[in-house]
DNA sequence: ATAAGTAACGAAAACGTTTGCGTGTTGACA
DNA sequence: TGTCAACACGCAAACGTTTTCGTTACTTAT
């Protein structure tokens, strides 16, 4: 094959030699100044036309110092809810004519800073992040102070902190698990189980909060043993065998559970697969809803009643809020959290 | 609560001035430079130090001509494979020093071009894509041809055409279902259908050929009611319940089908219902393979035996040979195609 | 003492834009 | 013919770097 023709980018300088006229006045034709005859306007666009001349972003860039691109710091992406998220960060980024550029923090604190680092030297114009769980552990926060303070604007969402002042997108996790277990209280159950996290991931905490208060509302006292608290890192990455075992000793303790609380989609999926083992029929035997509405959700059998948390919607008002932000005029800061309202999607797994 | 003092990133003409030395006399110290003397050097280290001083990527990318930055082009983030590829890339990119953008065609041709030529005006310095369906349909691919014509590598994985000349990661689409399809006859299968995407889908063509390469193997003639060509467009959304009447339908007019191949996860996972609400058991009276690795095969019920396509190992090696090229020396263009072996993962949908 | 060499620094160009302002040419009008 | 607009264009600065090439001032050797 012969070596094919590359037509290189093309530059302003490059068309104003090939017509012979100035840098500017190429520019200011391209813009459609009524600075320049008509003549020389037409020529110089057509010229333009010709070779396909787009202004050079980086350059853009750096004269307006701004980026048009926003900076998306999240866990872990294979995960649905996040990409759900970015999914609704991507369509109005786009629409508004921004970019999206994402770093993956991989839950641990050392990347989550070194991302935000390598992209807070004037990669972007703004952040969008999801809190790693490392970070919440060890509740080092300076990294997003300091952002802040260098005037880059940060719209947190679901993992967020009370302690940043940023813009934030959230859900009444208290609300949605509340409504959840309450749910499973007036379909009859008079047992139910909550199968959580360890508190530090503060969306754990607060469901957990959730459950307890629905069981305040029916006049029901909790029993810590029908509380389980999963170490998170077991369940990491393929040490799910443990969680059942886990899951396992939580039924055979309690042998009158009759419904299922879990703050995550995969936790209340692997209990229904025990329960099932178990010889226990789903819902007449037990019921179960879990948090976040994912695909396993949905295609289970029995199909999962969940707790919706739009993350597409969380991802569109996140970018909404953090560009309205960059184009805001007056300086004025104040601070604004959206809270979305979850939704309890019903499906086979309860009455 | 006060005004928060702002530390706005500091440049080297700011530092210069401060010191009162050169902005060049500034730059050369941070490069710890031999023109520069011990003094000096050291009085700039520490000032820099102190307010935090970091080069400015974007002039850096304006004057080095290379952004440290790879776009990805991707149909759709909320799918189980394709986020497992950005996870490589992202792996791989970062460890390189390189940033990684996200843009989504939606399976959109129109959103496939725009986003490619918002990227393409010096944003990246190349890209790693998978086609969407509907260029794939429409065979339109000059935006490719331009992009590459300009001088910018281009990395396909996955969705690829052959048509275009770049470095392509690929799997062995007909050699891993015609496994697949080989595993269901020699577990004692009679009658393997196979429900499939409509022709235009390349790996949708690619994996039915594997099933009747299969067949052929063990003597056997393919009967085209056992194949069944799913519309996409149908299943798309949720419009699910037609996708279930189809293979209803197979099912009904075919009662001796006794292994199914499914040419992606959830068209698999959805038969396996279909076949249990009319009574099959599995994998006694019908086994099942899906192509595809995801959540839903692992944690389905029974779990299902799936052709893994190692999706981020796709995105690591695309990554590696993208930014190979980048950082090439010799302008020798020779493109090379990575093969990535499948897998099958035995599960308990077949015996 | 003078030539040569060296150490330490600054000026300027370059990357590709945009834009305020200066300047030259034309034409009209007094 | 001289004055003044209007028109059409170019210059140069700016965004923040890096790097080449001077340019000093001082030291060393002859």
């Amino acid at each position: 094959m012969p070596a094919t023709i590359m037509k290189k980018k093309i530059t302003l300088k490059q068309i104003a030699r090939e017509l012979d006229v100035s840098i500017s006045t190429v520019s200011k034709a391209l813009r459609n100044s009524i600075e320049i005859s008509e003549d020389t306007r037409q020529k110089v666009q057509a010229f333009a036309k010709l070779y396909n001349y787009r202004p050079n972003n980086i350059a853009l860039s750096l004269k307006n110092r701004k980026t048009k691109t926003i900076g998306v710091i999240i866990p872990d992406i294979v995960h649905h809810f996040f990409s759900k998220v970015i999914r609704g960060i991507e369509l109005v980024a786009n629409k508004r004519g921004y970019n999206v550029i994402v770093g993956l923090s991989n839950e641990s604190f050392d990347k989550e800073v070194i991302n935000m680092q390598m992209l807070a030297n004037g990669s972007i114009d703004g952040f969008i992040l999801s809190i790693s769980k490392e970070t919440l552990q060890q509740q080092d926060y300076h990294h997003f102070k300091e952002t802040i303070n260098q005037g880059m604007p940060i719209v947190m969402f679901d993992r967020i902190v009370n302690e940043i002042n940023c813009d934030k997108v959230i859900i009444d996790d208290l609300k949605g698990s509340k409504n959840a277990v309450s749910k499973l209280l007036s379909n009859g159950c008079e047992n139910v189980a909550i199968i959580t996290t360890k508190d530090y991931v503060s969306v754990g905490k607060l469901r957990t909060q959730g459950y307890l208060n629905a069981l305040e509302d029916f006049k029901m006292s909790p029993e810590t043993d029908l509380i389980l608290k999963v170490d998170d890192e077991l369940v990491s990455e393929d040490h799910l065998e443990s969680l059942e075992r886990e899951i396992e000793g939580l039924f055979k303790r309690n042998k009158n559970i009759d419904g299922v609380f879990a703050v995550n989609e995969l936790y209340a999926i692997i209990a229904m697969k025990v329960a099932r083992n178990l010889g226990m029929r789903i819902p007449e035997d037990i019921q179960f809803i879990g948090f976040t509405d994912g695909v396993l959700s949905k295609h289970a059998t029995p199909s999962l009643t969940t707790v919706s948390q739009h993350g597409q919607l969380m991802g569109e008002k996140a970018a909404e809020l953090l560009i309205d932000n960059l184009e805001r005029e007056d300086e004025m800061e104040h601070y604004t959290t959206i809270v979305i309202e979850t939704e309890l999607i019903e499906r086979n797994s309860t009455k």
